[in-house]
DNA sequence: ACTTTTCGATAATATATATTTTCGATAATA
DNA sequence: TATTATCGAAAATATATATTATCGAAAAGT
């Protein structure tokens, strides 16, 4: 059980004693969401989250089952919706995908970056942000290359991985290791570079044995 | 004191008890560095080092004053040496340069990717990595990049925080992320990618606004 | 009014870890 | 042999955190 809910029946006959205020569970959810986006789930702790919202330790408890689990509810509520992306090119197909990753990445700063690569970080928690942030994406970005591949805009389909590795690996750093800002400037250095690459990636000349 | 010394005393005077087991001072320092390596400092306990090692508390206790400076000691000697690259050409340089840079990334691998971006990380930590591996190596690239420029293979010299981004963001993506290997062809790859995005960046069009 | 459930405050319990200390055994010197 | 410093084992202490429980006040329904 992820969230404990006070009236398994029908809504409209309201439960007996005083209501749940609902501004709190907000409140206790903002807060889990500000320090996972501050600093990934290594920042967080129910102090943290009473000494952010002013709420009680039982008041947390009595409404997630543990830590972990709000946690996890945090990274739900975290994570920025999917968009689709089909513009008619390549290039500015690529140039939203690009807008949309960064925007991304730095909603979910701390959490993408501390937590991501962690041994020590839950396994569940980290298959929570491949599940609901990265996969969706890696989706994104193929369906994006597979219409230039068609269109003829790429000579082949290269390699998935490869591809996430020269399109995201230079984002990532430039926002998430040296904290750097996406001017348009450098969102256009960004799409050309990330062109070219594709460019040189097709047909792929690399299959992956790690 | 990051470490305790028996003898200040010239080496030749022998002090009077028995004397420290060197191999004692080893096995705790390479458990430390295999701890560093594989998860960063997130992963390091003294628990796990007398785990590890069968050595006692008290002995770690009695050669450095507290785990963190234990941790402090083992990133220093995990960190490989930085190399000098100057074969004539953009185009070696470049690809020595990777292939320094993969093999120093895999063999830190938690350390850099876990402990570099992490604000919960105490800040003496970071500053230990970035002065005495992100910097140096730094330096080695733009040396290589101001060379480039000098023989004329660079229009200009690219504003380097980007060239990093694009050298090395790939690189710590495919490797420390995604955890895949560098095999030849790997290499070749960001090669000729790199040398692509080295062009495009130059000269340089955007200055860094974070 | 009476009952039920929430609320915040607070204490109690449990676990993980760092750090300190004590102990008896060991390996050196004097 | 007497002294000194190290060794591993183990216990003691301290801190941070999660979790549970208790309390009296408050907000609903009956």
């Amino acid at each position: 059980m992820t969230r404990q809910s006070t009236a398994a029946r029908p809504a409209q006959e309201r439960p007996r004693g005083r209501p749940r205020d609902g501004a709190v569970d907000e409140a206790i959810l903002a807060a889990t969401r500000s320090i996972l986006e501050e600093s990934g789930s290594g920042g967080f702790s129910i102090g943290e989250v009473v000494a952010r919202t002013g709420v009680s330790t039982a008041t947390i408890y009595r409404r997630w089952p543990s830590a972990s689990d709000l946690v996890m509810e945090g990274i739900r509520s975290l994570v920025p919706e999917a968009v689709d992306i089909d513009s008619g090119s390549l290039a500015s197909d690529l140039d939203l995908f690009l807008g949309h990753m960064a925007g991304s990445l730095l909603s979910m700063k701390g959490l993408y970056a501390a937590d991501l690569q962690r041994r020590d970080v839950a396994l569940e928690m980290r298959r929570e942000i491949v599940a609901t942030f990265v996969a969706p994406r890696e989706r994104l970005l193929m369906a994006i290359l597979e219409r230039a591949r068609a269109r003829g805009e790429l000579a082949a389909l290269p390699a998935f991985e490869t591809c996430w590795d020269y399109v995201i690996g230079p984002l990532h750093h430039r926002l998430l290791i040296r904290g750097a800002g996406f001017s348009a400037a450098a969102r256009e250095q960004a799409l050309q570079i990330a062109l070219a690459a594709l460019q040189l990636l097709a047909p792929p000349q690399v299959t992956d044995e790690p």
